[in-house]
DNA sequence: ATGGTGGTTCAACCA
């Protein structure tokens, strides 16, 4: 099962772009992120000419999130528990029912968070404890489970170009790459970097001052794996190829392959 | 280099 990821910065200006993905890479399933769209607003039947059953969770104007697949959806939850309050579309989850086995697939578009000790500083935070203890229940399920998404969170030096221009950014903070370690030491497999330990696996490429060109990137689109999951892992990567499309989104989809 | 670019909605916000 070929699995991926993408934040496609609007998927009305990148539908073009994001059908064509789909006919090239052929995910069995995949998360977008920054649909920036309500659901009704989602160009919902040229993805499903395509072949992709579709689980929504927009918002007028900015964030929203959406799974699309070519397996069978079911169980499908909107927004992440913990903050009955919180209105913004950052979090789907469902079923996907493989041949052999069904996994629990999320979508998640965590806070940028900038800037820091800013109120929304405070909410990329709180929403990263929230995902932890979403995570820790989430876990006790006999499924596989996949937590994908746009994390906007570094993780390491290793994980930027220039890691010395993120020392003052919410994607970089001590607080928000400690809240990241804590996910993942409940026992998920960071699928990219497992794959691909060598420097210079990047997901972000800014739109400003060249960062393209210069391969100024930072990797910051993330898929963990359960254990269930990441025994089933065969590979992952970046198709950075769209990154260099015309009028691409910022982020490349990662993706992986569960054998 | 405190700029620069892009999407959504329509003056401003978000990234």
């Amino acid at each position: 099962m070929k699995i991926a990821t993408w934040n496609v910065n609007g998927v009305k200006a990148r539908l073009d772009s994001v059908l064509t993905y789909l006919r090239e890479a052929g995910p069995d399933v995949i998360g977008f992120q920054e649909i920036k769209c309500v659901d009704e607003a989602f160009p919902a039947e040229a993805f499903e000419e395509a072949g992709y059953t579709l689980a929504l969770h927009g918002q007028k104007g900015f964030n929203g999130v959406a799974i699309a697949s070519r397996l069978p959806l079911e169980d499908v939850r909107r927004g992440l528990p913990g903050d009955g309050a919180d209105e913004q579309a950052r979090y789907i989850e469902a079923t996907v029912i493989g041949n052999t086995t069904a996994i629990r697939f999320a979508s998640l578009y965590l806070p940028n968070g900038n800037p820091i000790g800013s109120e929304k500083f405070a909410y990329k935070l709180a929403w990263l404890k929230r995902l932890e203890a979403h995570a820790r229940r989430a876990l006790k399920d006999e499924m596989p489970l996949v937590l994908a998404g746009d994390y906007n969170v570094i993780p390491e030096p290793v994980d930027a170009k220039r890691p010395d221009a993120w020392t003052s950014d919410a994607l970089f903070q001590p607080e928000s790459r400690a809240a990241l370690r804590r996910i993942a030491a409940l026992g998920f497999t960071d699928a990219l970097r497992a794959c691909h330990p060598e420097p210079g696996v990047y997901t972000f490429w800014d739109y400003q001052a060249g960062a393209w060109t210069k391969d100024n990137g930072i990797r910051i689109d993330h898929i963990l794996l359960s254990p269930q999951a990441a025994d089933r892992l065969t590979g992952a990567g970046v198709d950075r190829f769209t990154r260099g499309w015309e009028k691409p989104s910022d982020h490349a989809p990662v993706w992986v392959e569960l054998g």
